[in-house]
RNA sequence: CGGGGCGUAGCGCAGUCUGGUAGCGCAUCUGGUUUGGGACCAGAGGGUCGUAGGUUCGAAUCCUAUCGCCCCGACCA
């Protein structure tokens, strides 16, 4: 992409509506525009990180063997009534009434509609087990939105639901979304911690929330510091496999970590002194297992291998796609900018043309386009007539993770310049190989 | 929902107390000089001052109502 062809409204000064650096530097990088309290366009730029993290989302999900599908925004109202939770739910669900006077609502979340789906087209244990997943905008009209898109009213969302026959089944499909979350936070360069929680207007005795650890989280976490070093890396995961996926579960989960809803006091005392951390946390995600608290009551049977019917062992799992943006941006921001993890970064790498118009800058650069093109790496190439000095200020302000500086200068000794957004360390060397080195960088994500 | 605050050009703000027909910086556009970390000079465009009533010869400014937005807290993914 061309800058001198993109929509990319950068803001040199802070509005003053942002409080924390994630919302100010979205709104500084021209990646959101605020159109009503916690409700957000999302310009080009943030666009392609919100669809970066929504691909990396869908891949790890399918590869776990769950089922993509898509499910409306607006609900009736009798669904809800089914289940118990249209009176449950309070203001924060945003009851609207169609030109028929029929109650409807902006699906929060949505158990009772895929319940409804389940029931409507199941009716075997052999059909199980199931895991049927969305991606798709929710809204939770918050008294007071904040944050922006931390906590925004409107929402994008990843939730999926699983039906199995047993609790042992639909344990092992919990195990098996916590570790499937584990994989997916760490392709975009994110630590997120599962922790015990509570489980709100869900329901259910079993839930993890996994938290990112941030100054500006809005969670209280108690934690043991040897969590922190647990990763999954590069591990190859059966998904099937009830044992793996529990032993994998159990190392992420036996170390104390908890948020301030389930802390235990003495439990945490019996953490070494020098592991004791109290930190804050951004909630990334949320698994539950609830066994037949919607199946009962909505009538989701299947018959066993019996012949009796019996309702459904359901869980819920939830992962805040667009909440994402700002928790990735409060783990990795400088003064100058945002520092894009390469998994979800907008663009691979930036090319700064440091003199626009000379025939031999030009030609480096288009050079430069065309050969990450050609690997599948889009470039985004500033080409406007600026001075240096602004387009290097705009490359830092939206965090390409890294830079390659063409000048004539260099030209003049066959090199360009790559810069590290992350260290700030640049290393000259010949168009060639810095098209090399920066692919390399991309070849394993 | 309690407490506080703010709505004036795309962004950041002054002007409101003390009424006289709107201004500054950045951004944008034109011309010129510049050009390796947010240049400089000259000029230009852009605002029914959130909205609706009222007071007044005259309202961004005073009064009333209303809408929107932000911050702290409670709440929440």
């Amino acid at each position: 992409m061309r800058l001198s062809r993109y929509f990319l409204p950068v803001l040199k000064e802070t509005p003053s509506d942002a409080t924390i650096a994630s919302h100010r530097l979205m709104l500084r990088a021209g990646m959101i525009r605020q159109q009503s309290a916690g409700i957000y366009s999302w310009l080009p730029l943030g666009y392609r990180v919100l669809k970066n993290i929504e691909r990396i989302v869908h891949e790890e999900q399918q590869r776990a063997g769950h089922i993509p599908m898509l499910m409306p925004t607006l609900q009736s109202a009798d669904l809800w009534r089914e289940s118990g939770r249209y009176d449950d739910y309070g203001e924060e669900m945003l009851r609207i009434t169609d030109r028929q006077g029929r109650d409807m609502l902006y699906g929060p979340t949505n158990e009772e509609m895929i319940t409804d789906v389940f029931r409507s087209h199941v009716g075997s244990y052999k059909d199980l087990p199931m895991t049927l997943y969305q991606i798709q905008w929710k809204f939770r009209d918050e008294v007071r939105p904040r944050f922006g898109v931390m906590r925004g009213r409107e929402f994008l969302m990843k939730d999926g639901y699983t039906f199995d026959l047993t609790v042992e089944d639909g344990l092992h499909s919990y195990n098996r979304h916590l570790v499937s979350y584990l994989r997916t936070y760490e392709r975009m360069g994110l630590q997120a911690i599962p922790m015990r929680a509570d489980s709100g207007p869900i329901g259910g005795d079993d839930t993890h929330e996994f938290l990112v650890l941030a100054e500006t989280g809005e969670s209280e976490v108690f934690y043991d510091s040897a969590v922190t070093d647990i990763k999954l890396g590069q591990r190859d995961i059966a998904y099937d496999d009830v044992d793996q996926c529990r032993a994998v579960m159990e190392e992420f989960t036996s170390r104390y970590a908890r948020t301030d809803e389930t802390h235990d006091a003495d439990l945490f005392a019996q953490v070494p002194e020098d592991r004791r951390r109290v930190a804050r946390g951004i909630e990334v995600g949320q698994i539950f297992f609830f066994g037949t608290k919607y199946s009962e009551s909505m009538g989701a049977l299947v018959v066993n291998d019996k012949g009796e019917r019996v309702p459904v062992q359901m869980g819920s799992h939830g992962i805040g796609v667009s909440r994402l943006l700002g928790a990735l941006i409060e783990a990795n921001h400088d003064e100058k900018g945002i520092i894009w993890p390469e998994g979800v970064t907008p663009f691979p790498v930036g090319i700064v043309n440091l003199k626009q118009g000379d025939a031999e800058a030009d030609a480096a650069c288009d050079a430069l386009y065309k050969s990450f093109s050609a690997l599948g790496l889009e470039p985004l190439y500033d080409d406007r007539k600026e001075r240096a000095g602004g387009k290097f200020a705009t490359m830092d302000l939206i965090g390409l993770p890294w830079r390659i500086t063409v000048g004539p200068r260099g030209l003049k000794n066959g090199v360009v310049e790559v810069t590290s957004r992350r260290s700030g360390e640049s290393e000259e060397m010949t168009p060639e190989l810095a098209v090399e080195t920066i692919a390399k960088r991309y070849a394993t994500l």
